[in-house]
DNA sequence: GCAGTAGTGCGTAAGGCATACGCAGAAAAC
DNA sequence: GTTTTCTGCGTATGCCTTACGCACTACTGC
């Protein structure tokens, strides 16, 4: 796993650098060896497949033996595509997203109300594969295709801001943070349907473990409504998922001190 | 996995609510049971055993029989303190953290100065423990000693503001998920060592995917030296994490922000 | 045409994993 | 002293990823 060099079995573990030779054919890079027989599969089609049965079964249902089964090919053809179970799940992930839905007219004039739209596509995504959530950072830095559409898109948004380049990279990176941790917690209690009852066992926990003294100022925190305000909504299903939220505009607002420290005529 | 309903084996899978019972016992909630004999082993010691392993060889290597060979038990005996694999990690995860430090004389009176050691305090003992990063939100809203102990010790810092308490939480979250994010990506890029070469790397793929005029922005990011600048800079080591990244900066402007216009005088 | 050969799908099997289940024995309760 | 409850553990099941080698295919260079 930690050796690199060219094995026979299996795809080059690296193509160039560090890049995972699976993600490079994503890209369309690698040239269509002209030798040995036609290959039965596309990586498209395996890639397709396993997010399939991730959509209908999770995850953990989408093992190697189950993506061939669906194929109607045995187990160890798929590893002529891809080097390593992780590498699917990379491309599953991207696959997943799909291609970021184009910006709305006019929205990216106004930086602020295209993140929000960034966002929320963003959101809306996650929230209609959940599985995909929880692996997205796994890899490094994004490096599959539909992750740097989604970048190059919040960098158009960006582009009039008086940013440096690496501001703006920045800045993408941090508002897709956003999205994740608060997508992550939102599927955690539940997607909103046990919402409410999943919340009020929380914040009784929280009261029992802060009960001798312990925790003072979460106790605090707690008895003053910290979890049951109205601010406190469950997270909606896709179609309008809040775009809203605290941390995003606490996000935006501090871009915009930085726009404005940057820009102050 | 799905059923509730009280098994004869194991640990009865919830306590109260929807928290495991031995993050329960962590809390030292269960009372002890006095039938039968005494217990061979603690649920303290069990975790400490399996973060000394996931220390010394990452989180694959703690495997239930690994860390059960590690306390000269078999496998299964684990399985009367902990009812599941992941209750075990989440458990670990919290161990592996410990108390959080306790703040600097003073620098409870100033939230931003409060907010940064908090920021910094995290992100050394992630670096410490790199394999306990990617399991953090793995289960929803914090739970564990450790954790909820840290989340007091931000609701201490923003004590003074004028922040409603659903959004001192929320503030606290979003700069918890800031390190987390920040501390994910500077590990998978290496943690430091080879740092500049993998920059390097990634940049120039950035040129090679984005050289067809797919991702112009992108490219004019890569061209701009996003990824070479100055800026961006090595994440350092534990002992001097840095603890002015750009998102935490922007993250704290966003809250100035919140907090000037609560209280404009 | 006809080798040579690189690349194909796949069968087999190894080694790992979490964990269900049942049992013998220990210690406290009555 | 009997009963009850909880202990640690042996056994076994059914997963998983993936190393390796074999038989075959279709293209290249002659």
């Amino acid at each position: 796993m930690d050796t690199a060099g060219e094995s026979e079995h299996g795809e080059d573990k690296r193509g160039t650098g560090a890049i995972p030779a699976s993600v490079e054919a994503a890209w369309g890079l690698r040239p269509r060896p002209h030798k040995g027989p036609k290959r039965g599969l596309t990586l498209e089609g395996i890639v397709a497949a396993a997010v399939a049965v991730a959509d209908a079964e999770g995850l953990e249902a989408a093992s190697m033996g189950r993506v061939a089964k669906e194929l109607g090919v045995s187990t160890m053809a798929l590893y002529r595509y891809v080097a390593t179970k992780d590498e699917l799940v990379t491309l599953m992930v991207d696959g997943a997203f799909g291609p970021p839905p184009p910006l709305p007219e006019g929205v990216g004039d106004d930086w602020r109300a295209g993140l929000r739209h960034w966002y929320q596509a963003i959101g809306t995504a996650m929230f209609a594969h959940p599985w995909a959530v929880a692996h997205i950072p796994s890899g490094g830095p994004p490096v599959t295709p539909n992750q740097l559409a989604a970048l190059d898109q919040a960098l158009y948004v960006l582009r009039d801001t008086p940013l440096t380049e690496f501001e703006k990279v920045a800045t993408a990176l941090l508002v897709s943070n956003q999205v994740r941790a608060e997508v992550t917690i939102a599927l955690a209690m539940g997607g909103s349907a046990d919402f409410e009852r999943l919340m009020g066992e929380y914040s009784h926990f929280l009261l029992r473990v802060s009960d001798t003294g312990r925790l003072p100022h979460l106790r605090t925190a707690v008895e003053g409504g910290a979890f049951d305000e109205p601010d406190v909504q469950a997270p909606q299903k896709p179609s309008d998922y809040d775009e809203f939220a605290f941390g995003l505009e606490r996000v935006l607002d501090g871009i915009q001190a930085l726009i404005d420290a940057r820009r102050p005529d």
